[in-house]
DNA sequence: TTGTACGCGTTATCAC
DNA sequence: GTGATAACGCGTACAA
């Protein structure tokens, strides 16, 4: 007989046990110091017969806390995205906090749009990672106004400012340790194919092959670095215009791209890796899958995520918690990258 | 000075407006008919003025309604349910719902604990891929049982039981012409390597491959089918099996098994598509990217997603709305599928 | 149109 | 110290 279960108040429990519905309110969120032993014996026992549970809109009314996080992401189908946003919900499911996600397609207004909303909603805290063009002056102003006017702890995930909290990869330092991969095997003409440059996560691993190139005492001339979009297809476009330009190696900020470097090199019917190593980024599982197995650099995708969960958690708590923070992506050394013939 | 804005009540906009809060409330939720137009001009120029937006909280608490869907998927990473929640999240937020997004880790005893924690939240619906497990009989009738007590709409997306509201691909139909394009191309020794044959979704194509071989007089030998799980790793062991009992041509029911049979393969030593035609499912981007580019079945997820969501809204309003249904998967044909040697 | 009860807990106040 | 009473949070719905 699966009677339809109508919401079981409190007032039943205080019934049942013959007691206040304050009584039972204390004994059941842990404010007991002051209730005896077998009072709260009998709360307990009432509520569990009745299946009580309480009503999570009803305290969030009151209390202005829902535990709920909204999480702002421009895509979830983008498999970085979808593992750690997989990360971030299975980590905060442990400490009682749901998820309400949200896709901004890449667009900032629908950024503005998303935060304005869960706001509305009185989400305890907010991840974010806004769209690239919240990375430009105008936009980035409005989204930092709305922010301080909303007094919602919020932290953001691989794309930041790096005056408000963050979490992400350390991205100079992974790419520092990619192009010395590459330099390390003897190449010299690297050409690298970005992300938006309006992305820290690109800027910053730009900073890094320069950093590692120079200590070789080279340079990265202009025309060897491609802007794309962490799309296959940038990839691809990017690839061709470098090898076109006599490249031995190839840095892709994203295995996406990656991959769409290795369709460009098969398509002018060039070899990886004799022709032209290559090296990615992500770790993302397409690179178990390739023909010629893809070197990269593994993100610490979970602990990333949930050490941000923890950060955000803390400042939701009312602390500072963590400060923003990085971590260091590990190289994955498989079968794209080979000694330069020059080496 | 951005200060931080305090919630603006009804009451305030009533005190402005020079009108009760019940008619700011009917004003404001478009229940005018009975009130003069000048009077409604002025609530909502005192609602504008006062940045005022209802508190979607106590609005749930009252209407017992939240504009909240649940979504349970097994996993978010999984390529197909990123692109699947993504166009979701993306249909309802044009119809004013959000999305709070679960992983069950193809787990049963989260989908119970997932699907209660949002019962208990007041979501308005609930779409639901349940892990393999809900199948098996003992678990079904739990998931039933809990289902039926709750009293909220649902549908079942991919996964899902005959007689229980559902949308999915059209997995016999789609099985059917990727078997029939094996055998277009001459292949008479065919393998499959499955799902987890718990869901229907394999069960079904592995019907639509029998179905297919049929007309051409053939039967589906047991030792031609692989079990696997959908991912890379099954590909991969179900490839070096179904290559070693001398097929001529794989349908991996997954592109991801797919590209586990393309290395399997090219761990044996043996082409694609020269030795061993392959052909896949899903059209997940993974098949743009492999050197022999996969032909494949796409699944037309967006439009199964957006029509999924129709249909639970339209439960959610009361009306049965859509009935169950299954959209058909498109042949997209690559380079992968080759004549055989016997054509 | 509007007053008022109500939804369901939490918290502050007050009496025993 | 214990526990009951009442106000409150913020809207909606119904009767007047």
């Amino acid at each position: 007989m699966s009677e339809k279960r109508a919401r079981v108040t409190i007032r039943e429990v205080a019934q049942r046990a013959g007691v206040s519905q304050t009584t039972v309110s204390l004994v059941l969120n842990g404010k007991d110091a002051s209730i005896p032993v077998p009072t709260r014996e009998r709360v307990r026992e009432a509520a569990r017969e009745l299946h009580y549970s309480t009503d999570p809109l009803a305290r969030a009314l009151v209390t202005r806390r829902t535990n709920i996080v909204g999480i702002v992401v421009p895509d979830i189908a983008n498999p970085f995205f979808a593992q750690a946003v997989r990360c971030m919900q299975v980590a905060l499911a442990e400490r009682r906090y749901d998820v309400i996600l949200c896709n901004s397609e890449e667009r900032f207004e629908n950024d503005l749009r998303y935060i304005r909303l869960l706001a509305g909603r009185s989400v305890d805290g907010l991840i974010l990672t806004p769209s690239a063009e919240a990375f430009s002056p105008p936009e980035s102003a409005r989204l930092r106004a709305l922010l301080a006017q909303l007094d919602i702890p919020y932290i953001f995930f691989d794309r930041y400012f790096e005056d408000m909290p963050w979490a992400a990869v350390d991205n100079e330092g992974s790419a520092y340790l990619a192009a010395g991969e590459l330099l390390a095997h003897g190449h010299r003409v690297i050409g690298v194919v970005t992300g938006p440059l309006a992305l820290n996560s690109s800027r910053n691993r730009l900073a890094g092959v320069r950093r590692a190139l120079g200590e070789y005492g080279l340079i990265l001339p202009d025309d060897l670095i491609f802007e794309g979009r962490y799309d296959v297809e940038t990839g691809q476009l990017g690839g061709e215009l470098l090898l076109k330009r006599g490249v031995s190696a190839v840095f892709a900020f994203s295995d996406m791209q990656a991959c769409g470097v290795y369709a460009s090199a098969r398509r002018m019917g060039k070899r990886i890796p004799e022709d032209c190593s290559v090296i990615g980024f992500d770790d993302s599982f397409c690179s178990s899958v390739l023909d010629v197995p893809l070197s990269t650099m593994r993100q610490p995708v979970q602990e990333i995520a949930s050490q941000a969960c923890n950060m955000l958690l803390g400042r939701i708590g009312g602390g500072q918690g963590i400060s923003s923070f990085s971590l260091p992506a590990r190289l994955i050394a498989r079968a794209s990258v080979k000694n330069s013939e020059n080496a």
